[in-house]
DNA sequence: AACAAGCGGAGAGGATGTCTCCACTTCTTG
DNA sequence: CAAGAAGTGGAGACATCCTCTCCGCTTGTT
């Protein structure tokens, strides 16, 4: 069956990036749930262009997830690949936390096992292993307290993507200050506090925080 | 207006109780957003009878919550008059997460500016000196590092219960794990970790944890 | 110019929720 | 113990919010 699927015409395929490019905003800012009519509409498109490039929803997000899945992976690698075993956690946990914070739909692929199937799940199961030596190897150093455990690191990036997403607005840096923190958690033992990355937030950042806080769905 | 409202009749008054039990364990399990007809059934009674009894769904929370939020400012001052201003921190902070890890409903009523209005935002008014006490104490008395602050709590208290909410069915106890951590890196400095009250997940555990992890609404 | 390709967006159809209504049942009371 | 008041269940009216289809019209290509 050769298909040699002739090549799209040339608005269409203007719109097709325009698509991409919109759903990509989309997802990032609101997550995987929010409907295709206002990935239309961000497009200046209709839906039913929408429909016509894409068979349905799913189809879009894999489009669209194949590749940050994989920077996903990448960044673990290039994490597990950093010579010192301290930096390397640090990197890791500060490009799972950057990275879901910056964009809300690569969040929910990754964190929420139930949607995700396939495609994503082999990834997940690539990087496992990366996350496992990375722990391994800094409790080996001594760098970070032996009671961790590489099933630590997804509970912990949870955390601080809640923090991440709460605070997004009033100081989207905020979630550093937090990973500061935990990461003195995690040292074996110090004599003195890590200067935090970002100032605590005040009153009226607060309070934007908590009036964003969305209660999880169902 | 004497408004002499004579009493519920007999059967009346039974259903009564029954649906404030059943929303008591609906809310407390699934968060303030599950329907009425969901209510209805676990108090087997039809969704008439709830209309009935509480005019809507706002005063149905409101019978329900009064007392529950009166419950987390008692606990706070509870903390509050804790000799020890280290033991003070902690017990705040294992309250704050663990009412609202066992309680859905009432961490959405206290996390949530946006919902809680009038009655809520008193209470939260009332509890914010008890917090900047407890923690303008503990870094007085040098037992916490000197750069936390007061709004700092929130954050925590955000970040454990996005914990305790993935983890409720691996490990209902895990968030106290992460807390530990937590407080380590609150402490100034210290000679070795402090031993943490739970163990890590293990794989099987990580995944429903995984999968049950919900991306929040909109 | 002719025709294939593509387009917009109204609307069909499905979920899911809140709340109303009323024929029927169950208490209470004289 | 009868009769009327109080209470009940749950179908369904309405509303909202999605996904995805359809088709008359527009645009690009050759």
């Amino acid at each position: 069956m050769p298909s040699v699927t002739r090549p799209l015409r040339r608005d269409a395929e203007r719109n097709r990036l325009r698509i991409l490019e919109a759903a990509r905003t989309v997802f990032a800012a609101r997550g995987l749930e929010v409907s295709l009519d206002d990935i239309a509409r961000e497009a200046e498109v209709g839906v039913g262009t929408v429909y016509r490039r894409f068979p349905d929803k799913e189809a879009l997000i894999d489009a669209l997830f194949e590749q940050r899945v994989g920077d996903f992976a990448a960044m673990a690698e290039t994490a597990r690949a950093t010579e010192d075993p301290w930096e390397a956690l640090v990197t890791f946990l500060e490009g799972a936390v950057g990275m879901q914070a910056e964009d809300q739909g690569l969040k929910e692929l990754l964190l929420n096992t139930a949607r995700g199937q396939s495609r994503v799940a082999s990834v997940r199961a690539q990087i496992a292993p990366l996350v496992a030596e990375i722990v391994e190897r800094a409790k080996a150093s001594g760098t970070i307290r032996a009671d961790v455990t590489y099933a630590d690191l997804p509970l912990i990036t949870m955390m601080l993507g809640a923090v991440a997403e709460a605070s997004r607005e009033a100081n989207p840096e905020l979630w550093r200050r937090y990973l500061g923190l935990v990461l003195d958690g995690l040292r074996p033992q110090r004599t003195a506090p890590t200067p935090l990355p970002q100032p605590a937030l005040e009153d009226e950042g607060l309070d934007r925080a908590m009036a964003g806080w969305r209660p999880p769905r169902r």
